[in-house]
DNA sequence: TGCATGTGCAACTCATTGGTTGCAGCTGAC
DNA sequence: GTCAGCTGCAACCAATGAGTTGCACATGCA
C-alpha cells in the first residue's frame, strides 16, 4: 500500500473515518477481517464455526465491516461469500500519518525553539 | 513516523488495539487530538470552550484518548494540561500495515493463478 | 481572608452495541 | 417434489457509552 495523499485524507468525509476505525475497534471483527485475508473469501456460516459466537452475531460484525467499505458480498448460489475490500484502509492510514506530520512538525519547531 | 516492527504490531496487546481504535473512532476526539497537535497543550476548560460539548463531556473524552495512550496530562498550578503522546499510533498503523502486506501477497498470489 | 476560577466526583438519562433466540423464506440436490 | 441447508428478518436483553446536571474541593490572587 503506498502512502495517500495527505490533504484529501484530511478532508475525506469524516463519517468514513468514523465507521471505519470503530470497525476496527472491535478484536473479533479484526480477526475476522484477518482471517479473511488469510483464507480468501467465506460465508457466515463458516465463519461462526471458527468463533465461540452465532452465526447471527457473526453476522452483526461483517455487516458493521461491510457499512465501514473494509468488505464486500457476493451470492453464491445459495451462499453469501465475503471478502476484503482494503482500499478503505488507505483512509485510516492517511488520517493517522498526516496526524503524525502534524507532530512531528510541532516537535521540530519546538526543538528549534528549545536549541 | 517510521514502520513500525511487523510481528510486534501483530502480535500486540489486542487491547491496545481496541482501545486506540476506538478512541480514534469519534469525531470529537480527533477534532481534539488534532487541536492539540495544532495549539499545542490544553485545558479540558479551555477545549470545552471550542465545542458545543460541556467542559464534563470534553473530559471524559479526553481520559478515553489518555487511557488509549494517545494523551497525557500535566498539573500546572490548578490547571490541568492536556498533550499528545503520538507513539500509539504507529501501532495502529502497525497493524493497518501489516493488513494491508497480507492482502497485496494475497493479490500477488491471485495474480499469479489467473495470469 | 475571601472570592473567583478551575478541577473532581457522582448520579442520572438516553441511545447504541453486542449478543441471543426463534422463525420464515430461498435454493440446490436427490 | 421434497427435504436439508443456508440466509434473512425481527424481537428482545444486558452492557456500554455519550452527555448532562449538581455539587464539593482546591488553588491563585487581591
Amino acid at each position: 500500500m503506498t502512502r495517500p495523499q495527505s490533504k484529501a485524507a484530511r478532508q475525506a468525509d469524516s463519517g468514513a473515518l468514523d465507521s471505519m476505525f470503530g470497525a476496527l475497534a472491535d478484536p473479533t471483527r479484526r480477526l475476522l477481517v484477518e482471517r479473511l485475508l488469510l483464507k480468501g473469501p467465506a460465508t457466515a456460516t463458516v465463519l461462526a464455526e471458527t468463533t465461540p459466537l452465532t452465526r447471527q452475531a457473526v453476522l452483526k460484525h461483517l455487516q458493521v465491516l461491510e457499512a465501514a467499505g473494509l468488505l464486500a458480498h457476493e451470492r453464491v448460489g445459495r451462499e453469501v461469500h465475503y471478502r476484503v475490500t482494503p482500499q478503505p484502509l488507505a483512509s485510516a492510514v492517511g488520517w493517522i500519518l498526516d496526524t503524525a506530520d502534524q507532530w512531528d512538525s510541532r516537535i521540530d519547531r519546538l526543538r528549534k525553539l528549545t536549541q
